[in-house]
RNA sequence: GGAACGGUGGCAGAGCGGACAAAUGCACCCGCCUUGAAAGCGGGAGGGCGCAAGCCCCGGGGGUUCGAAUCCCUCCCGUUCCGCCA
């Protein structure tokens, strides 16, 4: 959620920053919300002096009832806050309607991009800003077999059973196919340990969880719920880790808090229906290591380096060709103020794979989920920032793995990194 | 699932219709003391909105009242006991 006070004293910079999304509604929609705050001000105000006059009164009844001389003055003034009483009741009605619109349209609206976020009207704007690196000139025909043949050929992808199991867009792993996804896990954990937390959160969530995060009230259909016990089923870690210190203030000193978790996520992918439907790279659920922090403003822009580099070296790790996007406006997520995408390429489908994503949401997030901090020695709190990123997903990094290592007969080599997870394999033979 | 008891500041914990933003302790900040620290002593300090006056915040929501942390209703959460169980 963006800061109300950008409504009233910063609103013609606000509007430049949000027009660069390339999406006038939003324009229409800041503007409604500045004229509702402003309104909803008087509305406050009008509403106080009301209430400052009945607690004045009670406090003079309440003076006059402890005097035994004092008459039936205290019954006068009560009849007088009684009718304060009524107006206050009245006002108190239109500032909760005209508070619930502004809050209802503030938030719907999407953060503001970082100045350094490349301008862009969508995908086709967003930027190369490292590779490709690792990519061959030329691949071999034997690279050139999607991963779903060669899962298939090698018995560790089960994909058709998996539909009996869930339906349309679940998969299944077998064998090592099972173990290489769970080493991916395991590397990705161990890689980033020396600085994060580990953390298992719930899987499911409450309305309140996903709210903070930023995934409702807007993408309520793209994931599932649980609706009988109104739950709902991550679409990522980032959403239990961003509620962990929800409602919490936290020190200076504790800052950045840097937490990863490894999770199963579930996405209804709604609108998607048809697309990518072969092999690993859409499902309903899939496995992720997410790395994030909490930060004051200062530290996030190195953060958000440290962040990227890790996840860069992972799948640099991995001997997988790869690049680097800088996210432009127009194609921003809702709450990201700045964001890249890392992309592996895949030969098996002639396409470049998003692989992680890793984003700086500056205070939009904390501030939906109210986590402030303290500055030593300073009166007051501020909102946090916080910053997260795959450090791993797995199925499209299993997709490449069996592409990109495919050798001539059909095998696939174990990249030497995840060998010590493979209980000592280091090539999938076909059975 | 049933029963009982609870939910108050960073934490612990009093208050149970009016003088309560709320005792007290711990933690915190500033002094004094000390070579330095600890202890001790003195002082300070909750959060949010607002230019301000002022208003709001004692789990959430609603009600009673001139006035609610305090009474009533409701929902949520926690603890303990019972039941059930990986």
């Amino acid at each position: 959620m963006l800061d109300a006070r950008l409504l009233r004293t910063d609103l013609p910079a606000t509007i430049a920053a949000l027009a660069r999304r390339g999406k006038p509604e939003l324009i229409d929609q800041l503007q409604t919300a500045a004229a509702l705050d402003s309104r909803l001000r008087e509305i406050t105000s009008e509403r106080d002096t009301v209430r400052a006059r009945v607690n004045e009164l009670s406090k003079e009844i309440g003076r006059l009832r402890r005097q035994p001389d004092a008459g039936d003055e205290a019954e006068r003034l009560a009849t007088e806050s009684r009718a304060f009483g009524e107006q206050e009741r009245q006002l108190a009605e239109d500032h909760g309607a005209i508070s619930a619109q502004l809050r209802d349209i503030m938030l719907g609206l999407p953060n503001l991009p970082s100045e350094l976020a490349p301008d862009g009207a969508g995908e086709d704007d967003n930027v190369v800003v490292k590779g490709p690196i690792g990519l061959p000139d030329e691949y071999p025909d034997h690279q050139l077999v999607p991963h779903w043949e060669t899962g298939a050929a090698l018995g560790i992808l089960d994909n058709e059973r998996a539909v009996k199991l869930s339906g349309a867009m679940f998969t299944m792993t077998r064998g090592l196919g099972a173990t290489l996804g769970r080493a991916l896990c395991q590397l990705a954990l161990d890689r980033n340990a020396d600085a994060f937390e580990e953390i298992r959160p719930p899987s499911l969530v409450t309305s309140a969880t996903l709210t903070a995060s930023g995934q409702l009230p807007k993408f309520a259909d793209d994931a599932f719920a649980i609706e009988r016990d109104d739950l709902w089923a991550i679409p990522t870690a980032e959403v239990p880790l961003t509620s962990i210190y929800r409602d919490e203030v936290l020190a200076d000193t504790d800052l950045p808090v840097r937490m990863m978790a490894y999770t199963p996520c579930y996405r209804r992918e709604a609108g998607s229906a048809g697309k990518d439907t072969r092999g690993m790279l859409r499902a309903h659920e899939f496995d992720k290591v997410e790395i994030l922090a909490l930060a004051t403003p200062e530290q996030s822009p190195d953060l958000l380096d440290e962040l990227l580099g890790r996840a860069e070296a992972t799948i640099a790790a991995l001997e997988l060709p790869y690049r680097i996007i800088d996210i432009c406006t127009g194609d921003l997520g809702q709450t990201h103020h700045r964001s890249f995408d890392i992309e592996v390429w895949s030969p098996g489908t002639q396409a470049w794979l998003e692989v992680s994503s890793v984003s700086w949401f500056s205070d939009y997030q904390a501030r939906r989920a109210n986590i402030r901090f303290r500055r030593t020695g300073q009166k007051g709190t501020e909102i946090v920032h916080t910053l997260n990123g795959s450090a791993l997903a797995v199925p499209r990094v299993w997709a490449a793995i069996l592409e990109n290592h495919r050798q001539p007969d059909g095998s696939v080599v174990i990249p030497e990194v995840l060998r010590p997870y493979m209980r000592g394999a280091d090539v999938i033979l076909p059975k």
